[in-house]
DNA sequence: TTTTCTATGCGAAATTATTAACATGCGAAT
DNA sequence: ATTCGCATGTTAATAATTTCGCATAGAAAA
């Protein structure tokens, strides 16, 4: 619910900012200039960060050299999941089934062994509980 | 490449319109105002519908009853590779194999018999073509 | 201590998005 | 033909976002 609510809520520079910091985990503003698009200043994203900051969606901790450094409120975990289940609702029917089917057939999947055993472990897991 | 950028340039009620353009395939105005959160007027909506058309991302065409009704410029399945690409890169450090994963231990994944195999014939698939 | 370098905080302008009232047009029913 | 109902187009005000310059503060070097 938290990420239906966010995605939809965030404006278009906000939710820029927030897949850089999901996607990097934590982040400064300095470094987050050159992540956006039509690369704002650096006096703009400082003061985007903080209003993500005021809003709830980022906390900064002071680095040694007493930068800001950004870190999302809620867990990337989390936000993961229901970007997923967005995801899923909007492109797949809601089916996680289908989904899969699509990650699977990019062409550019490059799926490692270890994933392929894990994945077909999960798929002889869920058959045993399914029946 | 076109959702990188058709997810990063709309604003935050375009792209709430384009999440339920893509959900329901096809959309007249007065079905996305129940749709939308905060449930804007119809004339509003049709408004922001008008300005996704002028900026290429919907066409319309004449129900029989003369109400517009809205496609997509960009094919469902292109905007869903698009949206895939970005939340692999976004949460998932770009690797199909991780998502994949997530996907199938979501609690609620209830996925069929029949995609149950459909995986686990494309990871025999790719093994083959792997080695 | 004074200067300098690098950080953040603040304020306000410029742009963009959002909203909805009102005008207009077209077809069907009277 | 006239009215009514329902559709879209237009316009303009309001609200929010986005932008960045300038002020300020603190730490380190001189």
């Amino acid at each position: 619910m938290s990420q239906k609510s966010l995605i939809s809520k965030l404006s278009r520079r906000e939710r820029q900012i927030m897949d850089v910091v999901y996607k990097r985990g934590v982040v400064c503003a300095a470094d987050m200039v050159s992540e956006l698009p039509d690369k704002p200043s650096y006096s703009t994203v400082r003061k985007l960060m903080s209003i993500l900051e005021s809003k709830g969606y980022l906390y900064h901790e002071r680095e040694a050299n007493n930068r800001y450094i950004y870190h999302p409120v809620i867990p990337a975990a989390e936000a993961r999941e229901s970007a997923l289940a967005h995801l899923l609702d909007t492109f797949f029917k809601g089916s996680a089934g289908r989904a899969a089917i699509a990650l699977l057939k990019k062409s550019e999947a490059d799926i490692s062994e270890e994933e392929k055993s894990k994945i077909v472990s999960l798929i002889k897991e869920s058959e045993r509980k399914g029946r």
